[in-house]
DNA sequence: CCGATCCTGATA
DNA sequence: TATCAGGATCGG
């Protein structure tokens, strides 16, 4: 669910929160999201320990803790991290760990359960490869107009797939790129290489645009995405192409397409986007 | 490259 | 009852 401006805005709200509480105790009630270690492991390395900080890289989440170990959270299609201040504020349904802190608690929170928490070296290479080796993330320097054009040169497969790749360019996800691909008039399924240079510039800024955009606005929330606080976010209101399939497009009229690009649903307007 | 897979829940 | 969903990984 979360993509870079969803990740982004938990991230900011929570690590206000939790920075330099002590974690004074863990409850996991699904073992199973805990990927790389057992819960009893988990919960026994990291209690007593002060969260530092909390950083995020693409999608995923990283708790810098003050021991050699940390955790990241990647949280998938249904995830959220919950900051309360007292007990029982978002308790029940589809939360599944519970850092308790020395003042409130960090949840984690997953409806469909495709998340995942990891014990991690707090320094140092994760071990983990979909972290490991990520591309610049979509809104740091490191992600240039010609980077992405030099990225686009080299493959001839559509240009969404190559945006969606996360070792390519890090935090964009389904809604995001239908955006992007439509503020920069490129159809989803062009072959990258035949991206322009001109066109390449374009759809940088587009994408730079669509998450500034969807940042400021908290997020998007069209079925599952709360933010750290439990509000949903308010990004929604701007999409011109995600979602609004059969409508008309709102720059020329034209009813906008649906189609599935490697089992992903794929919004267009085919007069706009070439 | 495509589809299946991990899951639950909302909607058609 | 079937399909779809903000993601990522795996095998054929």
């Amino acid at each position: 669910m979360p993509e870079l401006p969803e990740v982004e805005t938990i991230r900011s709200f929570i690590e206000k929160r939790v920075q330099h509480k002590v974690i004074t105790a863990i409850d996991v009630s699904l073992p199973r999201l805990i990927r790389n270690t057992t819960a009893e492991n988990f919960v026994s390395v990291l209690t007593g320990t002060t969260i530092e900080g909390v950083s995020r890289r693409g999608k995923y989440l990283f708790l810098h803790c003050s021991g050699p170990s940390s955790v990241l959270v990647h949280l998938r299609m249904t995830g959220s991290l919950l900051y309360e201040d007292q007990p029982g504020a978002f308790s029940g349904r589809a939360v599944h760990v519970v850092f308790s802190l020395t003042e409130g608690r960090l949840l984690y929170r997953d409806i469909r359960t495709l998340g995942c928490l990891w014990l991690v070296p707090s320094e140092g290479p994760t071990g983990i490869k979909g972290y490991d080796n990520l591309g610049p993330d979509a809104i740091s320097p490191a992600f240039t107009a010609e980077g992405l054009y030099r990225l686009l040169k080299e493959t001839s497969r559509p240009v969404k797939t190559v945006l969606l790749d996360q070792t390519k360019v890090a935090g964009i996800g389904n809604i995001y790129v239908d955006e992007a691909l439509f503020r920069a008039g490129i159809r989803p399924l062009r072959r990258a290489h035949r991206v322009t240079k001109k066109e390449a510039a374009k759809l940088h800024e587009a994408i730079t645009d669509v998450l500034h955009e969807g940042l400021e606005h908290g997020g998007t929330t069209i079925r599952n995405f709360i933010s750290g606080n439990g509000k949903e976010g308010q990004n929604q209101e701007n999409l011109r192409v995600y979602g609004r399939e059969g409508t008309p497009c709102t720059v020329c009229g034209t009813t906008i397409e649906y189609v599935k690009l490697n089992g992903r649903g794929t919004h267009y307007c085919p007069k706009c986007q070439k």
